[in-house]
This record gives C-alpha cells, structure tokens and sequence, in this order.
DNA sequence: GGCGCGATTTGAGGTAACGCAAACCGTCTG
DNA sequence: CAGACGGTTTGCGTTACCTCAAATCGCGCC
C-alpha cells in the first residue's frame, strides 16, 4: 500500500478527521499495515496492549470471553473505528478480541509513536478523547436497553443499530452486508441463540425481514422493526 | 474553601494524580466551587455541556432516564471522580444526571479553562484519557453482567463494587456509608425492587449482610458474597 | 450425487423473575 | 401522640424467556 492509499485511510478515520494535511501525512508515514484474514484474530484478549489499530476496509467482529467461559460480541468494528486504543492508554491488557469476519487491512502505530503525534498534535488527543466519549454513551445506551427492555426490543434495536452504522440500500430494503449469525446477535443483545432465531422466524413471516436460514439479512421495512423497538 | 484546601482536592483527584506541583497549584487556582445540598442536582441530562467538574467530598448518584420514563443509576461517584467531562469534551447535551445523596462539595472548571489547563499540560490529558478507557472497561463488565449472569449474581457483585469503592470498615463488618435503597440497587443491577429486596432478605437471614429496613448496608461475610458473585 | 457438518428452526416443558397487591415499619410532622 | 408518608417486606399468580431436544436445511467435500 502506498502513502498516498495510507493518507486516503487515515484521512477516513474518525480520529484525523478534519485535521491539517501535515498531521494526516505524518500520521500515514508513520504507520504499518497489516491484513488479517477471515476468521483471524488481530489481538487476543489477555494480551500485552502495545499498539493502536485503524480499520482500513474489512469487519471485525469485537468479543469479550468472561471467566467462566461464555461469550458476548461488544460491537461490530468497520473502516474507520480505533481498536486497541483503550487498552494502550490505560497500560492493560487488551480486554477484548477483535476477530475478522471478512478479510480485514488495518493500519498500525506503535504505543510510542502514537503518543508522539498526540505530543505533536495536541487536537489528536481531544479527538480520541471524543471517540472515548462515544463508546462511553454507546456502551450506557446498551446498558440501559438490556437492564430494562424485553428481548424483542433489543434485537430490533441491535439490527437497526447496525443496519445504520454498516447497511447497503439494495433493491429489497437495507442489507446487513456480512455473515451475521443468529448467534452474534444473541451475544449482543444478551439472549439466546433460539430466542433470536424464533424471533426473526416472526419477523420474516410478518414481512418485516428477509433472510431465512441464510447469511445475510434484508430490512425490508425498517419503520416497522423501529417501532418494534420503540414499543412501550 | 481557600488554595491550600483546593490544592488538596486537586492532588487527590484521580485526573491530576501524580502530577508536578505547579500544574496542581495552577489547576486548583483556576476552580471554582460549588456546592449541593442532599437531593439536589449538579445538571441535568439533556442540558448543555459546560464545565467539568471533580467531587470534592460527598457521594453523587449517576442517574439515566430513559425516553419511556425508566431510570437506571449508571453509577455512584466520590471523591476524586471526574463528572461531566465526556459530554463536554463530545459537546453533546449532559447523558445523566448526577444527584447528591449527601450534601457534595465540587471543584468546576468551564470548559475553556480546561482546555487551556489540557493544551499546557499534555499528561493531563492522558490522564483523562485513561480515566474514560476506566469507564468505558467497567460498563463493559457491567454489560457482560447483565447480559449474561443472573439476578443473584448481579447484585452481589454489585454490592461488592460499592463496597470496594466506598466501603468503610467496622467491627460489625465492611458498611456502605451511605443511603442505598434497594430501589437503586434494582436500578443498577437491571432487576426489580422487589427481587432485590427478596435477595438481601435472604442474605440477612443467613447471616451475609446486616441492614433489613434501613439505611446503612454492613457486609458481615465479604467472602460468600464473593463466592455468590462468581457462581457458576 | 451422497455424506457430514454447522447453522438454523421449531417444539415442549420448566423456572427465574416480574407485576400486582397488601401488609409492615421507621420517621417526620403537626 | 396520632397520623401520614416513603421505603421495605412478603405472598401469589403470571409470563417471558431459558433449557433441553429433535428435526431441518444449506453447503462444502469426497
């Protein structure tokens, strides 16, 4: 990958967005690339955090294992997203892994020369700062939806969360663009894989989905799953 | 409230923790202070974002509504806790609204003035930043809690955060010093007033906790709380 | 094409936790 | 001290959701 496809990256990412073309040259030169294929791990919870990843094109899917073995998918992480950084700042262990669910091209820093362009580029740091702030208001409106809202709910607004931040207008309604298992949605919105599945088999009768038995899904009217999900 | 007692304040707070005296003495110098009687609000949600501000001493209850009138209690804040920054660095409306549960003494500085304490000192804002990665690690084991450990286990481990963050030792045990309804409890943990009453009433009954019908929680057997906490 | 595997669908039964309702008890007020 | 009030306790019926179990289907592989 040449400089110019790196600025062009680094240019999307949230976290340089907006400022001066010296800063996005100088963050670009500076940065690895790495390509992490399908069903790979870019890190492993438990690891040693020591540097700072940008999602270039590609999906990862982010997990947290909990002790006693089981399983919860934090986010979805597309072009763009900051991973690892958390970690990096607060000198802990990676708390999380980011797995690929399609080939994945990320750029890398080093701990030690990220810290250097926020050195040099004090705007860098607010916007980090700002990325943190949104992950903070993600994680406490996800909180909120699964401390007091019924499942049925919660998967409506899981779909619809991810519909917005990944889908693709096709000719049947928006499509979910990657494999996303019953499974992963059970892990997201706390519940079980057959609770999902039942679930979707409803919605799919009722005309609201496409997707049976299959890969990816089709929103074919998503006023209905919002109001679904704004139910009292 | 003069500069030694500010300075103090200031030294304690996590965010300016382990930095040069100077930096401290400037920070204090530039606060203001502000004080909230019991039941009273330091902002509420929904309101412009303005000015950071950092718990002196007192206790502050982290409230959520919901746009169906739900509430949940994201978290209880001390002394040295930073409130209010995520908003202000996002420049979004104020999420929560924090509630003095005993009369609280802040140190608030406008926004500005931060930014202009942040752009002089760079490790104040590393600072600031892995106090976010802090918060944004513990609604991630929340979350994980509630999505996938059951009622019992929630508030137990619930109950031993508070107590490791505020708890004081007495001869009875670890007591929480301060008022904590089971209603807040049920609030936190996802769950019911009514269960969370059924639960401690059991807990007293074996001799687990002390507390029934009133104020000040005492934790006699820290150790099957814990054992109850991490129950497969 | 036949086989096997993993993801999904669907059924049936059980239960943790909710929702409603009533009683209870400190505490503050007049 | 009577009375009212807010937090708490407890009982009981209900239910949303889980758990266990089995059938079904698509897909890759030989």
């Amino acid at each position: 990958m040449d400089k110019t496809a790196r600025i062009a990256i680094v240019e999307r990412a949230k976290l340089f967005a907006g400022l001066p073309p010296e800063t996005l040259s100088e963050a670009a030169e500076t940065a690895q690339v790495r390509v992490v294929d399908k069903g790979d791990v870019v890190f492993r919870q438990g690891d040693e955090a020591g540097h700072h990843f940008i999602v270039a094109w590609g999906r990862l899917r982010l997990d947290q294992t909990t002790p006693d073995g089981k399983n919860i998918v934090l986010r979805f992480m597309g072009p763009g997203d900051l991973v690892g950084s958390v970690a990096v700042w607060r000198k802990v262990p990676y708390p999380a892994t980011p797995l690929a669910v399609e080939e994945t091209r990320l750029l890398v820093w080093s701990d030690a020369r990220m810290m250097e362009l926020m050195q040099a580029h004090p705007p860098l740091a607010m916007k980090a700062m700002n990325m943190m702030g949104g992950r903070i208001e993600e994680l406490q409106e996800r909180l909120q939806q699964v401390a007091t809202q019924q499942v049925e709910r919660r998967i409506a607004a899981t779909i619809l969360k991810i519909a917005g931040q990944s889908g693709r207008k096709t000719e049947a309604g928006v499509e979910i663009p990657f494999a996303l298992s019953r499974q992963d949605l059970a892990e997201m919105t706390g519940t079980t894989l057959h609770t999902v599945s039942r679930t979707l088999s409803g919605w799919i009768d009722e005309g609201i989905l496409e997707g049976r038995r299959s890969s990816h899904l089709v929103i074919c009217r998503p006023h209905r799953l919002v109001e679904i999900s704004e139910q009292a």
